[in-house]
This record gives structure tokens, sequence and C-alpha cells, in this order.
RNA sequence: GCCGAAGUGGCGGAAUUGGCAGACGCGCCAGAUUCAGGAUCUGGUGGACAUUGCGUCCGUGGGGGUUCGAAUCCCCCCUUCGGCACCA
């Protein structure tokens, strides 16, 4: 009999595939559509399990929505910019354009060695000009719209990458992609203004039911929104005003001082003489700390010498220089109120200025002496004027209409979302189309002057600023004036290719607009994403943000890109470590012991696999062992897709002799099978064949539901297993008709079944069992609902809760026939006995619960 | 500190609506086949006790509760992981 041979077949569908160019689609108005889209991988040279695990998630919808008769889109693409590629230029002199290239060309042949069904016609690559030309002209869109500007700020810089990084990138105070301690440095810089949309990005996250909850938790705290109030402080004996932020009005009349952000322009300001040099002494100390230190360090702070007037009180209060007043929350100023804030409260006691108490709980009394800690929640309004007496929560809002009332301040909300630096110091990304003239200013580049192509001849060497600035790239003329101008030489943050390539994928080839609006109309938005969660406040949140803007722009219908998000878990190993050598990978250990220095090592925690770690497994490797089928397999049976998934290389064994089984199953039974039809139902079966046939329509049922339903793609193997298991099992004479025909079904069903996991074996075996059209264009098994009742069913009896025998009754059995059989059953009769029965409860199919007391 | 998720055999995991806990796989044990090993097939495999038979008791992180019945619902606690964290 010939083996199962994984290599053979799945180059051999593989190929045909593409040859029958199986997965293209188009626009079909008449079918209803499906937009499948995983996040498209950065060109880094190979792929990695955790793309393995994405796409084959992704390819198992896929196949199994074609099947079940969508129109489904599902393209594949590269977010091919970015900075890895520079600094393989920078350490092996290779160009960027070529490293990416070649990489991409290798991660090709690994995707379609896997054998995932993309719609190849459709790839696209960020990085060139057909693609980038369109980023370009969406950014010359959303500057005329306002929403792109170029300001000075205050930026992070990751000394390691030598670029500027915007605030979602950056992690505790560190680079998202090299871990380096982040600078902030004063740049010039463009913006997107992602703020102008905060408030519906804000409130449509409460629509995205299809969405994790945890995503859309975590994208609402970055957006972080807050009610509350701008109030004006006059400085005293001068003209300025300092403007506050504030969430609690209501505390207004407790305010003892007035703390600045070592960087408020007013800090150096307000200073008078004979502070002058220490103000200037800590404002230098602290600002020469990274973010990180900053937050580590204890609260600090200096008097300015200045004092600014409460609005409402007239009061004066001492205004100080502290630590940990953040420029880029709110104003960069606060108004300080100890008794109601804990951080103002511990500034108070170590500076030893005054704690006044305007709000008093409900059940004791506020003594500022005895205080251990600031008191922040609601109560009764307290030595506050006009508002002594009101409840805190009330008193909030009248305090802001008196305020408004006076011209002193106004009700406010706040974000904690900033605008979208995308200015990049680097060479390998997408020109801004930007043009600087001396007579003109800023100057956009005409749209039919687009694309501005990338200059290939360029010298990198890792330091300085853009390898763009010496470069005769930058000599232009201004498209208004005609006279000598410099062009931009930033290029963008590789999250503006990625935040609209869902949209380029509709119509990939268009060259007049960055995409077909009726395409985008028929298949926007994309019906299911899969990605890691690692981009649930970056790209995710700059894609959504790229959406509403380009529906304002009039280019998109449509609120929102993505319907459902599936953000699945981790690939992890478990990781080796030597005492002597660190990590260890499974080539560096031999019986127990590191092959460098012959110690035992230890085995350690299951991680996420990583370089650094050394517990990564390559693809190419278990492809070439096991066949991609077996990969496949074994990726989505070890663990639900949003689970971390633990690899075991036992388990993939595991799949790989099940693959072995369903091919022996088949290949064994051909002979019986090849010229009978398979059992569609009709003619009466014997209980034998009733029960295959029952389990064949059962196992449809399940692996149906768990794919559509709940993506549980790990019970829906199982189920699979289960029905090979029991036709293994059937030993009883296959050879009159009948029996060639259920079984037949069955072993049809079981491969039907198994193709959107293992695609390749199940084309494969399809086709010997005598069937002329491919699985891919046949259509998704139907389940019987007549087989899948069973005539008897299996009743559980219970005495008191415990489980004490179990009945086989019809299925139309009554309550009265089951509790009568139950009584009669001698086991069931025997634990009753000594009891008296009270009552009983009967679940109809499934359970008789007999509830007793004791006699 | 705040928010969220999770905790089930030796391991990965299952139990869809409160109704037989442990499906399926790995590992392990035994038998068949084999000169032998491997592969394959079959059976067994939560724990304790009993294994002369049926079996009995315990068991889903811990404690309490609701219910005829709880892995599942409620309250308290513990542990692990993830996110946020001077946000005024």
């Amino acid at each position: 009999m010939e083996p199962y041979n994984p290599r053979g077949i799945e180059k051999r569908w593989q190929e045909r595939w593409q040859k029958e160019d199986a997965f293209s689609v188009e626009r079909d108005a008449s079918k209803e559509k499906f937009y499948l889209l995983e996040m498209f991988p950065y060109p880094s040279g190979r792929i990695h399990m955790g793309h393995v695990r994405n796409y084959s998630i992704g390819d198992v919808l896929a196949r199994f929505l074609r099947m079940r008769g969508y129109n489904v889109l599902h393209p594949m693409g590269w977010d091919a910019f970015g900075l890895p590629a520079e600094n393989a230029a920078i350490n092996h002199g290779i160009h960027p354009a070529r490293w990416t290239e070649e990489n991409i060309a290798y991660m090709r042949t690994q995707l379609k060695r896997m054998g995932f069904s993309y719609d190849w016609h459709r790839e696209i690559s960020t990085c060139t000009p057909r693609y980038y030309r369109w980023n370009q002209y969406l950014f010359l869109k959303l500057y005329e719209k306002g929403l792109a500007y170029r300001k000075e700020s205050l930026v992070n810089w990751c000394p390691s990458c030598s670029t500027v990084l915007a605030n979602e990138q950056t992690e505790e105070g560190r680079c998202w992609r090299c871990e380096s301690v982040v600078e902030k440095k004063v740049l010039m810089q463009w913006f997107l203004k992602i703020t102008e949309y905060a408030e519906e990005l804000l409130q449509d996250t409460y629509r995205l039911s299809g969405w994790p909850e945890k995503v859309l938790v975590m994208q609402r705290n970055w957006i972080g929104k807050s009610t509350g109030a701008e109030v004006d402080f006059p400085v005293k004996d001068s003209d300025k005003k300092i403007k506050i932020f504030t969430t609690r009005p209501d505390t207004l009349y407790g305010v003892t001082f007035m703390s600045l952000a070592p960087e408020h322009p007013l800090a150096a300001e307000l200073t008078s003489p004979e502070r002058r040099e220490e103000v200037e002494g800590f404002i230098k100390q602290v600002s020469s700390l990274t973010t990180r230190d900053r937050e580590a360090s204890c609260k600090e702070g200096v008097f300015t010498g200045s004092y600014c007037i409460n609005p409402l009180t007239g009061e004066a209060v001492p205004i100080y220089v502290a630590n940990f007043v953040l420029m880029e929350y709110g104003t960069g100023a606060v108004m300080a109120v100890p008794a109601h804030d804990q951080r103002d409260f511990e500034f108070a006691r170590q500076y030893g200025l005054p704690i006044k108490v305007v709000i008093h709980p409900p059940e004791r009394e506020l003594n500022p002496d005895g205080m251990e800690e600031a008191y922040t929640e609601p109560g009764v309004m307290k030595d506050s004027g006009p508002f002594t007496g009101l409840p805190s929560e009330e008193a909030k809002e009248k305090i802001v209409e008196m305020l408004e009332e006076l011209r002193m301040g106004k009700k406010t909300v706040n974000y904690k979302l900033k605008d979208w630096g995308i200015s990049r110091q680097r060479y390998w990304g997408c020109p801004i189309p930007i043009v600087y003239c001396e007579g003109c200013g800023t100057v956009p580049l005409p749209y039919q002057e687009l694309p501005v192509i990338l200059p290939l001849d360029v010298n990198l060497t890792g330091r300085g600023l853009s390898p763009l600035k010496g470069h005769s790239f930058v000599n232009t003329t201004c498209p208004r004036c005609g006279r000598d101008a410099q062009r931009e030489t930033d290029t963008m943050d590789t999250f503006v290719d990625s935040s609209w390539y869902f949209l380029r994928f509709t119509s990939p080839h268009t060259e007049d607009a960055p995409f077909k609006r009726e395409d985008a109309s028929y298949w926007m938005p994309v019906d299911q994403y899969i990605g890691g969660i690692e981009h649930a406040v970056l790209h995710l949140l700059y894609a959504r943000f790229f959406t509403k803007a380009m529906r304002d722009m009039g280019l998109a219908d449509i609120d929102e890109p993505f319907k459902n998000l599936l953000t699945q878990g981790m690939v992890c190993k478990e990781t080796k470590r030597c005492p002597e050598c660190g990590y260890l990978s499974d080539d560096e250990c031999q019986d127990g012991r590191c092959k460098h220095c012959g110690r035992e090592y230890a085995t350690g925690a299951v991680e996420k696999m990583s370089k650094s770690k050394k517990n990564t497994v390559d693809p190419d490797s278990i492809i070439e062992r096991y066949g991609a089928d077996t990969t496949r397999l074994f990726t989505l049976f070890a663990a639900p897709p949003e689970r971390d998934l633990e690899w075991s290389e036992e388990g993939v064994e595991g799949g790989y002799r099940f693959l072995n089984r369903v091919w022996r199953l088949v290949t064994e039974h051909l002979p019986l099978i090849k010229d009978v039809e398979p059992y569609r139902g009709g003619e009466r079966l014997d209980g034998p064949l009733e029960e295959i046939r029952h389990m064949t329509h059962r196992t449809i049922k399940k692996v149906s539901e768990d794919m559509e339903r709940r993506f549980h793609f790990n019970t829906a193997i199982s189920a699979i297993m289960e029905l090979v298991n029991s036709l293994y099992l059937w030993n009883r004479d296959k050879e009159d008709e009948p029996a060639r025909m259920v079984l037949k079904e069955a072993l049809q069903t079981v491969v039907a079944l198994l193709s959107p996991f293992a695609p390749h074996i199940a084309e494969e075996l399809w086709e010997k069992m005598g069937n002329t059209t491919p699985l891919y264009r046949t259509a998704w098994p139907e389940y019987d609902p007549k087989a899948i009742e069973k005539e008897e069913v299996l009743i559980v009896v219970q005495i008191d809760g415990k489980v004490r025998g179990k009945l086989t009754v019809p299925r139309d059995a009554t309550r009265e026939d089951v509790e009568e059989r139950a009584l009669g059953d001698e086991a069931i009769a025997r634990w009753l006995e000594k009891r008296t029965i009270r009552k009983t409860i009967y679940v109809e199919g499934r359970i008789l619960n007999i509830v007793t007391a004791q006699r």
C-alpha cells in the first residue's frame, strides 16, 4: 500500500492550486462576500511560528467559508518599510531594497509551502512606489483637511534607532522595538491630528461588539478621556495667567499652592531673581532624567518666588515647579489641593505647605493635622463660600458655571491621546511630499507630482540625521513659485503604511486612486481580522483613525475597518538555561547537559518563542520533517486560537500520526468504496450502520458549529479524530452494498471536514476516492437532522444528586415511563431501600434525580 | 495601587444553556504483531480504599453560600499572567 508522503502530495497540490488560480476572487454582487484578513508581516527574513499560527488560523477560516459559499477575499502582502532593512544595510552592506526584496521572495515561498489559500494576484508591498504614492496622496489629503501639520515639539527619541517615536511606540520609557531607554528631544515634526477623532474613536469602542473586550479597554485607557474644567489663575503682580486643568473643580476652595511642570514655559519666567539659581538647577536636573527615571523618583519641587491668585477666593498661593507634573498632560500646570489629592498631599507634607479641607466625608470629621492621606471621595462642601453645604458632585457643576460667568474658566474634556507624530529621521520609509521654499514656506506637492520616489543611491551610516539630508533628492524647485526649494527629508512612520493597506487590497492594481470606491464598498469592512494583541493600541488605533478620516474625505463609506477581531495567543516553548552559558537552544543540549561547558542545564519556564531566549523552532524544519499539513494541524489542535500555545515536539508527532491514520483508513478501504455512491439517506439501515451514520452526521454538526460559532478548531479536530477512531473499530463485514455506501459517506465526510485544516492530504484522498471536482470547489457537508436523532437516549439516574444508574430509554419516553423504569432497576432499588422518596426531578432526555429523606 | 483574564489528571486541553467532570491528543502501562527494536493495531490510565464480586468514598486553587443538582451562579481569600500606573 502506498505510504503517506506529505512532501510529494503537498507540492503537487500547491502547483495545482496555482495553475488553476484557485483562490483569486472578484467582486460579485450575487454572492455574499467575506473579507478575511491577517495582519501582514514585516519581511524580516523568514516566517516564524507566530506567523504560522496566525496564518493557519486565517486559512482554516478562509477555506471553510469558501466551502460554505462565501466570496472570500483573503489577501497577503508585505509591511516592507522599516528599520531592520536599514540596519542590515549598515551592518552587512546590502541595500535595504534588495534585502527587503530577497526576504519577501523567500517568505513568499514559505507561505506557499504552507498551502495558505491567498489571492496572490493582490499581493502588495508597501515599499514600492505604486503603493507608497498613495500614502503620499493620503498625506496631502490630510494636509488639505488640516489633519496633518508641522510643529516643534518635545518628542521621544530612541538613540539606538536614531529616530523619533510616537507616544504609542514607547513602553515604560523604552523603545517598543529595541527597548532602548527613550530620550526627550525638541524637534520639528509632522503630526496627524488623531485627537480630532478622540471622541469618536472612544465612542465607537462601545459598538465594536466583535472585538475582544481586552483590546477595547486598552484603547479606551489610551484615549484617556476625562471631564473637568480649565481654570485661569492670574499671576500676582503680573498680567500673566496660569491655565490649569482639573477634574475636581469642587476642590477649588482648597487650593493651597500651584505646581508647574519643569518644561512649563512660565516656569523660568515667573522665577524671582533670588530663586533663579535653585529653580534652574532643579529644572536642569529633572529634564536630564529619562521619562523612566523621572517616574521612579519621589516627589520634589522648588518654590519660584511668585504667587498666583485663586480666581474664586482672591487668595494668593505660592507657585512651585514640581517633578511629578507632566507637561504632556492637560496644561502642564496643576492646582494643588493637598486635602483631596494624594500627590498634592504628599508634596504639601514634605514642604510644610498648608492643607485646607473643603469636602468632608459623610460620617467623620477631617482634621488637616491628623490626616494620613488625602480624602478623594465625594462628600459635602465646607469652607467654600456660597457652595458650602452642597454635595460635592453638585458643587462641581455650580463652580464651573460660576467660573464661566467670571470668564475665569470653562468646562473641558481632556484626552490623554496625543497627536500622532509621524516624522522619522530614517531612510527606508515613505517620503513626506512636502517642499520648503524660502519665499512660499511649507508647500505641499501637487498631486500630479506624486510619487516622490525614494532615491536608491544613498550612503547609509546609521549616524547623524536622515541619510537623505545630503542627497541631491533634497534639491528641487518650489511647485508654487518655481524657485529653488528643499524637500522634506523625514520619512513617514511605517504605521502610516499599515493604516490603510486593507483598503488597497480591495483594488490593488488601481493606478488613479488609492483604491476603487466600488471595490471598497463591496469588500469593506474586513469581516474578520486576525493578529497579535501587541497592536492593540498601535496599528489598530491608527487604522481606525485613518478609516474615519478617509470617510470624512469622501474616500470610504465605513466608520470602522474591522468588524470582528481575533487576537491570537503567543507561541511559547520551554526554555533551557545553563548556569554558565545562559539560555540554550535545543542544539546546544545533549543528554541533559550543556554542550559548551558540560554542566547540567535547568529546564525553565514556558515563554514566548524568541531568539534571545533561544527557544524558537524554525517552521522550515518542521515542514521539512512532517509537512505543512501536520504543522498546520498541530498549531490548530494544541490550543484554542486566543490562548497561548505551548510548542511540543510530541504534539507535532501526534498530529503526524493522526494524518497517517486517516491516510491508511481511506486508502485501505478504497477498493470497497470506489464503485459505490456515498449513502445519502433513503433506505433503512440496520442498527450498527445507523450508528456509523449517526456518528458521521453528529461530527458534521459539531465541526461546523465549532468552526463558525467559536473558532474552536481544537475541539473541531478532536471531533474528527473521534469519528476516525470509531471507523477504525468498525469490525463487521463491509462487503454488502449499504455498508459500503455508509462507509463511503463517512470517509468522504472525514476528508471534507479535515480539508480546511490539512488541505493537501484531504485533496489527495478526495481525488483517490474518485471525486473529480477538487475539495476547494466542493460545498461543505451538511448534516441530516434525522440522522443525528437517536431512537434511544441515555438517562442518567441520580439519587440525591449522585449518579446511581443509567437507563437507555426510547426517545419519546415520558417522565412516568422513565420513573417506572428507574424504580424497577435493581441497583437503584437497592439504594432506595432505606430511604423515602420526597420528589423527583426530570430533565427530558438527560437526567432523573430522585430526592429522598432518610427513613 | 487600579483594571482585566485565568487557575480542571503527569502534560496540552474538553465539558456550548446549572444536569454523567476529565472528550481529543501527548506521556505512561499492558497485550497482539516482530528475531529484536521501531512502526502499527487493541486495551488500560484522576486519587484513595476494595480488588472475592458488584463497587464505595474523595476530587475542577482555598473557604463559605444558593440549588434536587455547581468546574459553571453569588460572597470572601490565595496564586499566576496581561494591561494601565504620578493622567491633575
